[in-house]
DNA sequence: CTGATATCGATACTTCCGGTAACGAATCAG
DNA sequence: CTGATTCGTTACCGGAAGTATCGATATCAG
């Protein structure tokens, strides 16, 4: 990941890393878990199935944990907040755009094993509070542009209402065991819009 | 823990079931989780800890993860909701109380080891669901009552409401990693009010 | 071209842990 | 008393995480 990348660009001496390892695994790893779920995702099954060395993946994550945060981090990276000057479309763009992550298989048991793995190990930890923050720092800046646009109210939290929004497709997802479709999506936005605006 | 309950009624032949076992080795897992993390959460060490054998505990619970999740519920089990008659009233109340259950120690780890288990084996997963939703039904009832008085809009759909309600606290806990203190209770029940009533 | 370095796949190994089996002793119902 | 079920103790099995070692290969510095 940062290993990796950082290694690639600045090319120490011996044999470079073949990149069709990395890609190959993290794939593998998604394949498993969604075919097979999380019971067998073990490092022997992804070396096999990647076509690739037990030590080959221990020299680019230093645990299983490490690989499945990886592995879960093509799946629901980052999205770009275009800025529409509209909260509602905004907003409907976010949800809707992670919602389908969302609904792809097997994301419902890589998330729980993320969120599982992150409370074993504390660098796991570390590593997906950093992917976390990244995933919902959008929706502040959603939230942050419209209150500067006078579209959300200034007594807000925008904290408080950043964590409103990203919540509930999670929790549709791993705890009310659901998929988030679209109508869910817009019940969210007109309650979510109606909490931090100033409309009736 | 059901099938302890009857078995303790109906009362078969036998030795019975000593009745410190079941509730040494709950207190067991709930201290280890809490001072050395889900990691030392080892079948061995609830036995050695509780005082009592292996076997005993798997006389109890077919799979450590089922141990588990009978560990958590002791924890963070289902609220009663007196009808006070006002929506922000009893938001304030389930918030708040539920809020003081996940600021206890261990319970993000116990929660989260929760949701792993869930995606792991499918006989944890049915009874985490039943779980779950005793913990979220008491939410729907209030908003159901709310509806009913007619503080709550007729067009807003109860599930999505709930879920709304439901998923913040859990959320700050275990993706923002932080603790769910009283002010952020404040702000989801002025926010949540906003988006289900008809104030301005 | 040469030597140093770090990768590769393959294999074997250690260690830990979940779960089971087998025992004699204890405690109940009938 | 007899049969059934529990208890704790001990030993064991099997699987999986992670490591070590191997010869072979690829790249860089000089």
């Amino acid at each position: 990941m940062v290993d990796t990348q950082a290694r690639a660009v600045e090319r120490g001496p011996g044999r470079p890393r073949e990149a069709r390892v990395t890609g190959a695994a993290l794939n593998a790893v998604v394949e498993l878990i969604t075919e097979q779920g999380v019971a067998a995702v073990t490092m022997d099954a992804v070396a096999a199935r990647a076509g690739v060395s037990k030590p080959a993946l221990y020299r680019r994550w230093p645990s299983k944990q490490a690989l499945i945060v990886a592995a879960a981090e093509t799946r629901i990276g980052p999205l770009s907040v275009p800025d529409r000057g509209d909260l509602r479309a905004e907003l409907r763009d976010v949800l809707s755009s992670r919602s389908a992550s969302y609904r792809l298989p097997g994301t419902d048991r890589l998330l729980a094993e993320l969120i599982g793995a992150a409370a074993r190990d504390s660098a796991v930890r570390e590593e997906y509070a950093a992917y976390a923050d990244r995933v919902t720092s959008e929706t502040r800046i959603i939230l942050e542009r419209a209150q500067a646009r006078g579209e959300v109210r200034p007594d807000v939290d925008i904290r408080s209402a950043a964590t409103l929004v990203a919540a509930p497709l999670v929790y549709r997802l791993l705890a009310e065991r659901d998929l988030p479709d679209a109508r869910f999506v817009d019940n969210l936005v007109e309650l979510i819009v109606r909490a931090v605006t100033h409309e009736s």
